[in-house]
DNA sequence: TTTTATTGATTGATCGTTCAATAAAAAATG
DNA sequence: CATTTTTTATTGAACGATCAATCAATAAAA
């Protein structure tokens, strides 16, 4: 079996079965030994590629992390020069992405929450995605609001978005995706309408 | 040390020390000696009193659940016949008491929540609580609006208080609840505007 | 003396990590 | 082209550490 070049393959193998098991098990429950034998490979490669369990987590969340930023500036490239009710229409569709409300990687994203309360690494890792998401809705709002108000409803509507996304993932239901992008680009309409009275 | 009528005492004890444990170290790095001993007793105890430390956790989601609902039911209760809104106003301010913004509360919550995926009793009681929420609001919302309208002002506004609370939960920055507040508030004000047009 | 409350060492099981052994491909050699 | 040699990839048993649960022993109140 041994070949040249099999590293990417075996970490993407890996961080999939990674997150197909927290899936399946919860990150609680998911040993090395679930996750190595879902991916076809033996335990002892993940300390080989990633130095133990700890770096296959973190190297899975930076993965849903990528995954998440593609899926935003993907949809964002098509509008160049747009409105920004445009951008933030984008914004709100590409945090609903496809690559983001399937089961699996919910389920992921709401351990790593948890976890990254404690790790410090982790901790970075999520505090930069976030402050990302916030500067590029707030930058689209102060197009049309003032600093204040801008900041507020960019406040409100990574917030909304955030909220949306949390109840899908714990409601037993299947996620209304359309509905939460729905409800969310309302929301914008709502704040970029406030922007003649006030 | 042994006395009558413990129970109660020790329980309350065990389930504070869970949720500082838990603030402390996470959830996942939480022993029973760890707790135990920060409640001043032995680890023996809690298998005594709560059959395993599944049941310390169960019981500490109650205790948390019963809080929230307490926290609601409360505000509720001082404007009985009121309008909506002041209703509506109630159940956000319920949702952001003191009793539930504590670091150790929140990352209890956010723990329980990812936890509760994976495990059927919790599951449950998380689904209690959260069909609670929405349908209180909802109730609100359709006494000034059509239903369809008020289940979608009423998604929106649950998701807001789960969001603004989520992200005030992963924010190393100090909680600004009474923003939080404001906000949430907001959103329900310009949903109840729209029952004048549409 | 009896009952209630509590202890904490022991047990059994689980898990992450390590590392010497192995197997296959690639490179070197004749 | 056939072979040996080297490199790369992988295995999985053994080890050490950790933890939840148990239960016989203990101590204080009733």
């Amino acid at each position: 079996m041994p070949k040249v070049g099999m590293e990417p393959i075996r970490r993407q193998q890996l961080i999939d079965a990674t997150m197909a098991t927290i899936d399946e098990a919860g990150l609680a429950d998911s040993t090395i030994m679930q996750i190595s034998r879902r991916a076809g490979v033996s335990a002892g490669i993940i300390s080989h590629y990633f130095g133990g369990k700890d770096g296959l987590l973190e190297a899975t969340m930076r993965h849903i992390l990528a995954d998440l930023g593609a899926s935003v500036a993907r949809r964002r490239d098509t509008l160049n020069g747009s409105d920004a009710r445009a951008h933030l229409y984008a914004i709100v569709e590409g945090n609903f992405d496809r690559s983001q409300v399937s089961q699996a990687v919910m389920k992921t994203w709401l351990a790593f929450w948890t976890t990254s309360m404690h790790k410090p690494d982790l901790q970075r890792l999520q505090r930069v995605n976030d402050r990302r998401l916030y500067s590029n809705i707030s930058y689209q709002f102060r197009k049309h609001l003032a600093p204040a108000r801008a900041r507020t409803a960019a406040r409100g509507l990574a917030a909304l978005i955030d909220g949306l996304w949390l109840r899908g993932a714990l409601s037993p239901e299947k996620f209304d995706v359309s509905n939460a992008v729905w409800l969310a680009c309302r929301y914008v309409d709502e704040q970029l309408a406030d922007s003649d009275n006030a």
